[in-house]
DNA sequence: CAGTGGTCTAGACCACACC
DNA sequence: GTGTGGTCTAGACCACTGA
């Protein structure tokens, strides 16, 4: 298994550090060279370091190392800006698109909404230190916000049903899983159609139990490892 | 972009109950012929499916169909055979190996032992349905449990300590990244070496904080999803 | 023992990133 | 424009599974 010693070989650069987070390893043609292999092979190994979390792909534009993965506890449901600051990093969400609309199937069902209710919905990308590390689709029912200026929607969740909700407002479930990219998120997070990624789910609800909100995270995997703040 | 239009067909197939849980899909030579193309290029769209965990695979004996994904809970530590029950599944733990030894680094570490220390580990394979889907690798103080006989390291982590450790003791802390399997682990999964999981660590201390005991838990990713119980 | 999956080769063409 | 990564072909051999 030739593809194992490749991984291997790359893994001790990295862990010693001749690699460093961040940089560019060489192209998939020379390291095939370097190993005496062919590209399917070398890519075999370094598909194995991406599900690893040592390195990661950008769309056509190579491989790199990984930075050491934030740290998110799901159930103190964390602002994703202050993780970012708290871990050293620059953290930034942009707003990639928002709508109000008629809710869908699987909206009007998450929030128990009746039929022909709108919701908005909004898409955001955040970024560590320059890297687009998740994608966030927010989606929020239409009438427990009061108006909401666009600049506002670059913020976390959270933040926004603090601010601007009508009742108080507290995260009521999560959900963790394994999923993957396709097309539209993948190009986003400047990934490929298929790439593994790790999803949060996250459902808001009111005090009396009135479902408002609820937002599907992607996130590279490398980027992210979930866990109790006390860790 | 075939191999996305492949992968569709098959989710297609799985999402309308032609193919029930559990079972088995066609060779790998017979796929690729009915949608007209190379194993290198079916083999990408099965991988895609398998990061979405629609299918799972296992080492020399082919691709099956995922069941539903257990729910688990990491802030209220349940029992891994509870959770199978619960779900209507059947669980089973058996024990692979235990072994009394000098703590190595990584135990002295996150045990807060003194030099020279001795531990007892033992590792676990979880099975649902005859199918295994956890490898548990756990850590204990030697000085914490009493004497303890072989058939009760095939219970849950948990349970041992209530029931056999000196001091009552509660889970610390806990960490889920994902993660790839080793050699030694695949092959007791029936997986394949570098098969993607979701790795679930947890420590476990005494009430006035002495550390006692940790696990490694690799999940096949299908298997599990992790999640607040309300959700 | 037949067929399967695991691994590998040695190419090819294209669209895109980057210079 | 050059080189890169993304995708695909058409094979091959081996070790193992399962009948």
């Amino acid at each position: 298994m030739q593809y194992i010693k490749i991984r291997d070989a790359i893994a001790e650069q990295v862990s010693s550090g001749a690699l460093a987070a961040g940089h560019k390893l060489p192209s998939e043609r020379k390291l095939a060279e370097t190993f005496a292999t062919t590209r399917v092979t070398l890519r075999e190994a370094l598909s194995l370091l991406e599900a690893d979390g040592v390195i990661y792909r950008e769309e056509r534009r190579g491989w790199f190392i990984s930075h050491c993965p934030l740290r998110y506890d799901p159930s103190f449901d964390p602002d994703l800006l202050e993780i970012c600051h708290k871990a050293g990093r620059s953290g930034a969400i942009s707003l990639i698109s928002h709508q109000h609309k008629l809710a869908d199937k699987n909206a009007t069902q998450m929030l128990n909404l009746l039929a022909f209710s709108d919701v908005l919905t909004f898409d955001q990308l955040l970024s560590v230190d320059g890297r687009p590390v998740a994608k966030v689709i927010n989606t929020v029912r239409d009438d427990s916000l009061g108006q909401v200026s666009e600049s506002i929607l670059a913020s976390p969740l959270k933040r926004i049903l603090i601010e601007q909700a009508k009742e108080s407002i507290t995260l009521e479930s999560y959900k963790i899983s394994v999923s993957s990219l396709n097309d539209k998120n993948a190009s986003h997070l400047r990934a490929s159609v298929g790439s593994p990624v790790l999803l949060i789910e996250k459902r808001y609800a009111t005090e009396n139990k009135q479902k408002i909100a609820y937002s599907f995270e992607f996130w590279r995997h490398d980027a992210v490892e979930v866990g109790s703040s006390r860790f």
